[in-house]
DNA sequence: ATAACTCCTAGTAATATACTAGGATATTAT
DNA sequence: ATAATATCCTAGTATATTACTAGGAGTTAT
């Protein structure tokens, strides 16, 4: 498996919140019940989504979370990236790896991966969370 | 990270292979030797690429490893596939989710990772690990 | 005040990765 | 034959990551 519980987890949350724009704010405890998820789970996946200002939230009584754009202007990759963190196939691609030796000279095999990479975080941009509901 | 160490070495160990085409084989001690890594962990490593006929192996005094066929003939996807096990980005599009409840319903998420990895599959297959000596 | 929420931190359980260790088995040079 | 040099095979262990759980503090509508 390349992606992780998270990536799955939160994508559904993100669906939930784009059909119910315009309603009253979706509850943790309603998100979590609708796609059977665990609640303080979903609480830490809910708080990745805010900070990367995909969803907003409201507390107290009768708060919750509502999504913070419309869904045709949110990325697949926007999602996903905010729970699995930057994308990068291997270290060696990984923003701490510039003082490696491979880096230096012309790491043929890097190519791949760098065009590998382009591929995948392309289509996932390619989606919106609009085609998903 | 996506992949992991194994196809990192795995990686080497196939190009060091190929640069030594025609040559006496290539013992473990040499191919850690020359790309840093365990002797007893590439030795696992091969052993998943033997078994894969990606490489073909001589016991004894002055025996080792060869490529089984000419490096424009092996991509690297099969590489991958042989050191990390079959793709699947996500459980439920792994073979033994067949039941799943996702499944029999029409899943729109599920669209983009079958794009993504028709896409992921095809980058990997489009490349040969004689692009990379 | 209190009920219904989010927010925050610090755990723990389960799983996967990245190794290490040691012996069995095969091949070849002497 | 036998010793040297290899692969082969299995069973461990260390480390890291994932997938949660638990408990309390802060916020807001009624």
């Amino acid at each position: 498996m390349m992606f992780t519980t998270k990536t799955e987890y939160g994508m559904r949350a993100m669906t939930s919140l784009a059909r119910n724009k315009g309603k009253t704010p979706l509850s943790l405890a309603q998100i979590a019940k609708e796609n059977h998820i665990s609640v303080s789970y979903l609480e830490q996946l809910m708080a990745k989504l805010k900070a990367n200002d995909l969803v907003k939230s409201s507390k107290g009584m009768a708060g919750g979370y509502r999504i913070y754009r419309p869904a045709r202007n949110i990325s697949v990759f926007e999602v996903v990236e905010a729970l699995e963190g930057p994308l990068s196939l291997f270290y060696c691609m990984s923003e701490d790896a510039r003082k490696m030796i491979c880096s230096r000279g012309k790491c043929l095999t890097k190519r791949v991966w760098q065009e590998l990479q382009k591929n995948i975080i392309g289509t996932l941009r390619k989606f919106k969370l609009s085609d998903l509901i």
